[in-house]
Order: structure tokens, then sequence, then C-alpha cells
DNA sequence: CCGCCATGTCAACAAATGATGACTTAGCTG
DNA sequence: CAGCTAAGTCATCATTTGTTGACATGGCGG
């Protein structure tokens, strides 16, 4: 945004609108993003994003290609039940994503009908729900039946439920709830979704 | 909608305004609604909007009220952990609420940056947590410590989720989930989050 | 039957917003 | 330095959408 290296420099102003779009698009989804609020945030005239990215929607998708997947990142996937807990508490916790602000699936959650971004959320998600698996030891689709990928989904329906309502509401102690603090709770959640407690004959 | 009986009869042109709108707020929320769509779904001319209801913004403010919270509904109060379970189960449901197509509480969260709406929308989330408390055996806010008012804000957080997640994605699953398979994870998750297993010295 | 008023329609405005082509300027290259 | 091209600006258009005042009309009370 503040690029003092970025006097007609095409790669640099790409990616502040690139980073300025993002910023609004998460917070504000699509229909509340207008193109002249994201031009005034890099400070460069509107026209501009027709050049680099044709469109609004151009702009989104660039936005969305950009930005990482839900427990995507490069933490790395979790490769048990607790370093996946772990790994929630940190996602989920208050000062997490300072880069974005809000947590970047709002950005998929908030997308408009478009079909290519529809199938990228659902995705995403699915993608999500898979690690769950994984780290509950389960290598592929087929190895589990739909009620333990049911339940992989229920765990990431909870991190999307916990990043929609910490953007939405002022809600505490949940909104400024540190990883520490969500650490038990998700241990909790984690194990008696992926590890029922009286299951097994 | 479609009632026979409205012919100049201005309480059910009132009436099925606001079911339109409630039905657009919901799937589409308050920047994707036109108040035009919500006219032409009754077979009414845009003008009658602002007899009835000002503007667009009091238009949603009614839609709002005249809309459920999130544990509200008739059910009655849970009154233990087990009966929470399964009201959720019956509210995450894929086929509740038919009179809306999608969760209710959907409307709230995509709600404009209104003062009010925000308000609203706030304590009706932390109205369904100490519904989640009294379930847990709280009766009043100051029963419980912050960790077990976090707890319960995560489990109406995992509703939250779900909702969203069934309404933007196609995810199965869970979209179309019945309460009888969200039962027993949600019984598992209830009870890890309210009830902890090991915690007590 | 007739007029009145609630009910509803019409046409038009203004603001916001995405899109676009013509124009300008800075910086490199020869 | 001259000039060409990429980088950026400007003015404007078309569309959508909320808002609004003037106008039409149907049913009910007298």
């Amino acid at each position: 945004m503040t690029d003092v290296t970025r006097r007609r420099n095409a790669a640099a102003t790409r990616q502040a609108l690139l980073e300025a779009a993002r910023d609004r698009f998460i917070r504000l989804g699509y229909e509340g993003t207008t193109l002249r609020d994201v031009a005034a945030d890099v400070g460069v005239n509107l026209a501009l994003i027709k050049r680099y990215f044709s469109s609004k929607e151009g702009l989104f998708k660039a936005a969305v290609a950009a930005t990482p997947r839900f427990l995507g990142r490069d933490d790395g996937i979790p490769g048990d039940v607790h370093s996946l807990a772990d790994a929630l508490s940190h996602q989920l916790s208050a000062g997490a994503w300072p880069e974005f602000g809000e947590h970047p699936v709002l950005m998929l959650l908030r997308a408009a009908g478009d079909e290519r971004v529809d199938a990228l959320r659902g995705q995403a998600l699915l993608d999500a729900a898979l690690q769950v698996l994984a780290a509950a030891g389960h290598s592929s689709v087929d190895d589990a039946d739909d009620d333990l990928l049911l339940r992989a989904e229920l765990l990431v329906a909870l991190g999307v439920g916990v990043a929609v309502v910490r953007s939405a509401t002022g809600l505490q102690p949940l909104r400024d709830a540190t990883a520490g603090q969500l650490s038990s709770p998700l241990r909790d959640v984690v194990t008696a979704l992926i590890e029922p407690p009286t299951n097994a004959p």
C-alpha cells in the first residue's frame, strides 16, 4: 500500500491493488467492495484496475487465487488429533491473520454467485475436511464412512462459524480469545468428534 | 405470496412483502436484495414498500423483528445437555426451516453495518450462548466463568458455521444431513464442550 | 348512486458504481 | 536529447437501485 518503491512500477502497483482488494473483499464481501475504494486505497486511478484485472470479477478471482485456504497455510498438515487441535487454536485465535485483518476463509464465503468461485469454495472446505480426516489417521476418502466425514465437516463448520461470529459481532470472550484459551475446549471438541469416547464395542 | 385474499388488503399485502423480503434477505443478504425484486415477488409496485416500511432499512428491520432467533423458536429452552443436543440436531438438519429456505440466523449475519442491527445480532448470539449455559445447569451469567462461556459460544459458533456452510456450499454429507445423522456427533460435541471428560481433580 | 379515502401505480430523479476510450506523462533506449 | 512505449489519469457513459411526489382506482359509507 505505502510502498515507496512504487513509482511507475507495474508489478508493485498490481500487487498493491491485489492486497487492497483482498482486504476489502474479506471485510466487506464482493458486493460491499467498490473498485473506487480499492483504487483509492492504493492511491491510483480506478481505470488501472481494468488494465490489470479486466473487471471486478477478474480482480476478485485474482484475490481468491492469492489467498490461503482454510487449513492450508504453511503450517504443514497436522499429523494427529492433538496437533490438529493446536493448529485450529492458532488459526482461530484473535490475533491470527494480521495480514488480512479477518480470517481469509471469509472471502470465499462472501463471494457472489459466480460459478467458478462456488466450486473453489466447495473444494476448499472439502479439502479442509479431508485434512481433518488425515489427522484422524484416514489417508483416503474411501477409507472413511459417511459418519466420519460428517464429523470432520462439522469440525470445519466450527472453524467457519468462529470466523464468521468474530467478524460479525463483538461476542466476548470469543472475540478476543487467544490460542491458549481456545486450546482446551478445541481439544475436547476434536477428540469428541474424531475419537468418540464410547463407541467401540 | 399467492394469497387470493389479497385484493386491496393492506395488512395482507404488507405481510406478503415482509415474507418475500425475509426470504431474500436470508438467501442473498442485505446488499444482494433489491426492492424491485421484493415488490415483483409479491406482484406489487415498488413504491408500496416505501408506504409500508418507509425505506429499505425499515423493511429490513421489520423482517429481522419477525424472524426467530437462533435457539429461540418455540421449542422451549432445553433443560439438559441431551435435549440441547437434540434441539441443535433438529435446528441444523437439512429440512428444517422450510418456511425460510435457509436458517434464519443467516439474515442477522448478512446484515449491513447498521448499528441497531449489529446490537441485535450480538444480543441474539449471546442469548443463544446463555441458553446453552442454562442447559448446562448454570442459571445466571455470573454463575459461569469465562472458560465455560467461551465453550458455550463455541457451540453457538458451530451452529452458525453449519448454517453458513450449508447455505454457501454443497458440501456433502453435511448439506443433506438429517437430524438423525447429526444427533450422534452433536451429542459428542455438546458433551465434550459443556461436560469435559477429564477436568475435575 | 356517488364521492372519499385507503390502496396501489407511474414516471422520473439522483446517487453509486462498473466499464471504457481518449488523453497524458514518465522513464528508458538509441 | 528525441521519441517511443508502458504506466497512469480523466472525463464520460450506461446501468442499477433507492427514493419520491403526482396520479389513478376500487370499494365502502352515506
